[in-house]
RNA sequence: GGAGAGAUGGCCGAGUCUGGCUUAAGGCGCACGCCUGGAAAGCGUGUGGGCGGGUUGACCUCGUCCCGUGGGUUCAAAUCCCACUCUCUCCGCCA
């Protein structure tokens, strides 16, 4: 009986009010006008508000009746005639509820279409060659000899096995063994450490399978069906842990004073990688089954985009102490995600291909998803509740952390140098051999 | 997997059998006011959210919807019927 439609993404105040700033937004992300179809919004939003205002007027005069009725039945009067007159009313108002309801689905089908809206300190451009190079730490290693993909390191010492993973499962599943599973699961304890004991984060251990609406607040449903593995009753393997984690708050309403919450959560990820069959087939860049810790911050709207650049920050950290070579990249309009309003990019330098890659990307998602998720917050001074802003950020990928090291810190003779910050999570092991 | 019980506002909890002055009783909590040297007690007032209209800021005001979710019956549903979800108890199975 509730008309209150739920997951829109943007606000569509905020598109009936400054059409013309969500139109631009659009054309900077590269998306055309069809794609993407604001004045289709715009018209089926006033089509749904006519026809609520004609339901509700009979829905009013009901209500009125049913008062009157009350009354007569109490005098024992006859009240044929006004059930009567109810009747006919009453299914007006089912023929009528009816369509608002087909309204409200397809407005919510042509709002799923419309992206963020990028934040103005976001470069305009088509795609990542607009993107800007904030800074950048260290150096790159320099070697005496031609340094090794990191799947020949991995193999030559028997710590990363494709062939088996193959074999077990699929393509793009690696076997890891002996010192590459123990390094695997130190950097998993040593990104925690460092987020929960000194980046002020709360450890989560979240469901890994969820169910549909989770993943239609985070905006993997309906538009990435595709590259989500799905399991019997409903529910989906995570992609990443931001999925589980944005919705802890789901349908709730957080206290102002409780903000900024930080939450890092260790996950396995899972991705079909659907239409991306000719990409790093080889090695452990891109699996169908990764480890990442992520950072999730519920903030509050005016402090957002300082939370970015903390988080950010976090995730520089973690690649700072392990001695990694790496660089910032602010994205352009055109190569941001559709729920983030800005952001950063951290990639890693890999040795063997001579090249930067992305190893974690922070984003401010404003009050995209929030909205979707319905997570709002009280303002301490009263008031109506505010949706809070989400971010979302990798801290960091450990399978991409793994193949970095093993490029960047081996040794002429095939051995891997462990990282100072990695040996107490390795019993003191200072060399992979 | 089997059997049973339950889900009502920030919380507790009545109402459901017997549909309609229920715009959900009462209590607790919270906020403000009175009282007080100050406090407690006492007294009084108020106390959610969504959507939409009123010349869209805020405030105000009017309407509508929300008693786990979704359908149905009816002039009218917290209340009757159906399906589903979740929680609790017991049994079975299990790391």
């Amino acid at each position: 009986m509730a008309l209150s439609y739920n997951p829109l993404m943007l606000d569509i105040k905020l598109i009936r009010d400054e059409p013309d700033r969500i139109k631009k937004a659009i054309l900077d992300r590269g998306m055309s006008a069809e794609a993407a179809d604001v004045d289709g919004v715009l018209d089926i939003d006033a089509r749904r508000r006519a026809l609520l205002v004609q339901v509700e007027e009979l829905k009013h005069e009901r209500n009125k009746a049913s008062e009157q009725i009350v009354a007569m039945k109490k005098d024992a009067a006859d009240t044929t005639a006004i059930t009567d007159r109810m009747r006919e009313i009453s299914d007006r108002i089912k023929e009528m509820d009816v369509e608002v309801r087909e309204v409200d689905a397809k407005l919510r089908e042509v709002m799923l279409d419309i992206p963020n809206v990028p934040d103005d300190s976001v470069p305009v451009g088509p795609d990542e060659t607009a993107n800007v190079e904030a800074r950048r730490w260290g150096e790159p290693p320099s070697f005496t000899f031609k340094p090794k993909p990191h799947w020949d390191v991995g193999e030559d010492l028997d710590i990363l096995d494709f062939q088996r993973g193959a074999k077990i499962a699929a393509a793009r599943f690696t076997l890891l063994k002996g010192a590459g599973a123990l390094l695997e699961r130190a950097l998993i304890n040593f990104m925690l450490d460092l987020h929960t004991r000194e980046h002020g984060y709360k450890e989560i251990f979240p469901p890994i399978l969820a169910n549909v609406e989770t993943f239609t607040t985070t905006g993997q449903l309906p538009k990435f069906k595709d590259d989500m593995y799905q399991c019997q009753d409903g529910l989906l393997l995570v992609p990443t842990a931001e999925v589980p984690v944005t919705n802890i708050h789901r349908d709730e309403t957080l206290r102002e004073e409780d903000l900024t919450v930080n939450y890092v959560a260790y996950t396995p990820c899972f991705r079909r990688e659907a239409g991306s069959y000719g990409k790093d087939v080889r090695g452990i860049i891109r699996q169908h089954q990764f480890n990442k810790v992520e950072m999730v911050k519920f903030a509050h709207p005016d402090h957002s985009f300082d939370e970015l650049e903390s988080m950010i920050g976090n995730a520089e950290e973690v690649l700072r102490r392990l001695g990694l070579h790496h660089r910032v990249m602010l994205l352009s309009t055109g190569d941001q995600g559709f729920a983030a309003a800005k952001c950063y990019d951290l990639e890693v330098w890999m040795p063997a291909s001579g090249e930067f890659r992305e190893i974690s990307s922070c984003s401010n998602c404003t009050d995209f998803q929030a909205r979707n998720g319905n997570i709002r917050f009280k303002p301490a001074e009263g008031g109506k509740p505010r949706f809070v802003h989400t971010l979302n950020g990798s801290g960091i990928a450990v399978g991409r952390t793994v193949a970095a090291l093993l490029e960047n810190n081996q040794l002429d003779d095939g051995r891997v140098v462990v990282p100072p910050a990695l040996q107490p999570y390795m019993g003191g092991m200072t060399l992979i051999e």
